[in-house]
DNA sequence: AAATTTATTATGTGCATACATAATAATTGT
DNA sequence: ACAATTATTATGTATGCACATAATAAATTT
């Protein structure tokens, strides 16, 4: 990769310096694609892919007529990789397992069926504890519509977990992730083997198919867990 | 946008369906680009920018020579926005405000000198308060590079926070971002008027600019608090 | 058989050109 | 003056072509 010359890479990195050098500053108009090409000797779409990827990244603001300008208050964005949770805490150089504690089909509290619909029918409702070198590492408690992914049913979750099941079964498109921290109540406290009270990361999840809710899930990890990304 | 047609968006969404709706499945070789381009009547730059699109979304494994493939695991990737605290508060419909609670140049401990090296000399420390509707939101506690921003010496944070003030004069470019939960220590639980305890989210940070670390910074946020992004 | 070299191939990128689109500026009509 | 219409302009995207690059497969040598 000759990043050097006249790639969008070398001009990706150009116009990054002249921003954080601040030659060119917050809210201030940067010339535009036809100028920088004949500057740095470039086509304009090689350019426009350099500047296209820096306000993708949230540096620049772009828009037709009004031109590029760096943008003003550059919200930072965090890319997080939500992994299976086998590879998280195999990434971790920790042994993986899982054992499940509840397996049943059952009636969905409220918002569950707010969630997925009355049409959701019998959701199947899940307890896992994931263990990372036999030690409790994150307790997952899900809901699956079964009438989306029919086939839930039948599957064996000793070997695979729902978690990974799903990822590699359902098909997933959509999602809406929350992450917050709260006080380990008494069950999760016995199941992670903490103290009732102890801080714990939550990740909420909610996974749909098109506009069908495939899975609710809740996940606690034990304390001590940080998630962490560059941006 | 006549995503209908031959344009990009078009046969991301298209590809999109194949995928959701198993017509290819994980781990699948997809058709390559210059029969997916005569497939679809356009152009194979066209189909390039589509299969970039997904496989930058991670819903695509792309390799020269091996082609591309539906992921196996797809590593779903959530993508946080990190704005300033004050639009973070705005954006919750309430009032922000802030509060310096101290402000002094003094020894940075080991951990923050292990961070910006001893050439960072006596940095800058301080707390500040953040409020939404005059209720404690977020308490921060910061340390900044005064070697890597003289200026921030002269800044009067009462009016801008520092947050803020950073964002717009120190040109960041890097940086990383840890999420935990922990329990409120007596200080945070005074600070943030919590009980002792209470499980608060946090996020530590450390910003560079080129090889300094600019900053280095520590929110503890108040409890309730949840962070929420769709994926 | 194993290691090295060479060909092949699908994606990655660059270029010149053309037209589309959205936002602004200028013009016109009332 | 004000609203509605019409240019103008910078970015957005599509196309056809060419060559670069990385990964694999095939051929060759040791």
């Amino acid at each position: 990769m000759k990043q050097g010359s006249n790639t969008w890479q070398g001009l990706y990195a150009e116009v990054s310096n002249r921003i954080s050098q601040g030659i060119w500053k917050p809210g201030e108009l940067i010339p535009k694609e036809v100028d920088l090409a004949a500057e740095f000797g470039c086509a304009r779409a090689t350019v426009n892919r350099a500047l296209r990827q820096l306000a993708e990244e949230g540096f620049l603001d772009r828009r037709r007529k009004a031109g590029t300008r760096v943008a003003l208050h550059p919200v930072r964005k965090a890319t997080l990789d939500i992994p299976i949770t086998r590879h998280e805490v195999e990434q971790r150089g920790k042994t993986y397992s899982h054992k499940v504690l509840s397996e049943k089909q059952k009636r969905a509290p409220k918002y569950v069926r707010d969630i997925m619909g009355e049409a959701g029918g019998k959701p199947l409702y899940l307890e896992t504890l994931h263990l990372a070198n036999d030690k409790p590492f994150l307790f997952e408690v899900r809901w699956v519509n079964t009438q989306a992914v029919p086939a839930v049913l039948e599957a064996d979750f000793t070997d695979i977990s729902a978690n990974e099941w799903l990822v590699e079964n359902a098909l997933l498109t959509t999602g809406e992730i929350t992450f917050s921290a709260t006080n380990a109540t008494e069950i999760e406290a016995d199941i992670l083997q903490v103290d009732i009270g102890e801080a714990i990361f939550i990740i909420d999840r909610i996974t749909w198919n098109g506009s069908n809710a495939v899975t609710v899930v809740r996940l606690a990890y034990s304390p001590s867990f940080q998630m962490s990304t560059r941006i």
